[in-house]
DNA sequence: GCCAACGTTGGC
DNA sequence: GCCAACGTTGGC
């Protein structure tokens, strides 16, 4: 029996990929990852079936533009492994990968973009990880009602 | 194991 | 482009 879904907030620049990209590509692999907490979610936590809100940082503006789910559980990056790739890292071995990947598939793009100061104008919204100061993990935990709350706010045509 | 220096993230 | 926050590195 699997474990109840979990949710996740992912983030990724536009200059390194986007919600179209992943609409064109359906599914794609959540790789590049080098932070050790995110690392252990990748390999120890995200499982088949998690929620993920895809985040846009840096962005005009920065937030939430879609929803996608998890259709690959952890696995070593292959990227590590790739000499002169900028994600190579010479210090991790095949026999003891340090650096995990997901894939993902896109479920839905949001009609518009649920930013960052929206996201920290919402009283249900106070506690989620990105609202917070500082809070520069780029794999977080999103509770269930976080998840709901913000894929609601992305589509307010939809819940009418 | 401490901690200063340095690098990165990411909002603004 | 600035800079606060935070993570990593490496000398000791």
């Amino acid at each position: 029996m699997s474990r109840a879904t979990c949710y996740w907030l992912m983030k990724v620049e536009p200059a390194a990929y986007t919600i179209d990209q992943l609409e064109r590509d359906r599914t794609t692999t959540w790789e590049g990852v080098r932070n050790y907490k995110a690392r252990n979610y990748l390999r120890d936590e995200i499982k088949v079936g998690d929620g993920v809100l895809f985040y846009a940082s840096n962005a005009d503006p920065s937030g939430v533009v879609g929803i996608a789910q998890v259709v690959r559980d952890g696995y070593p990056d292959p990227y590590q492994f790739k000499r002169g790739h900028k994600y190579h890292d010479p210090k991790s071995t095949e026999s003891d990968p340090r650096w995990y990947a997901v894939d993902i598939r896109l479920v839905e793009k949001f009609m518009r973009v649920v930013s960052l100061a929206e996201l920290k104008a919402t009283r249900a919204l106070k506690n989620m990880m990105v609202t917070q100061r500082g809070a520069r993990l780029s794999i977080q935990p999103v509770t269930k009602s976080e998840f709901d709350a913000v894929r609601q706010m992305g589509h307010p045509r939809a819940t009418q």
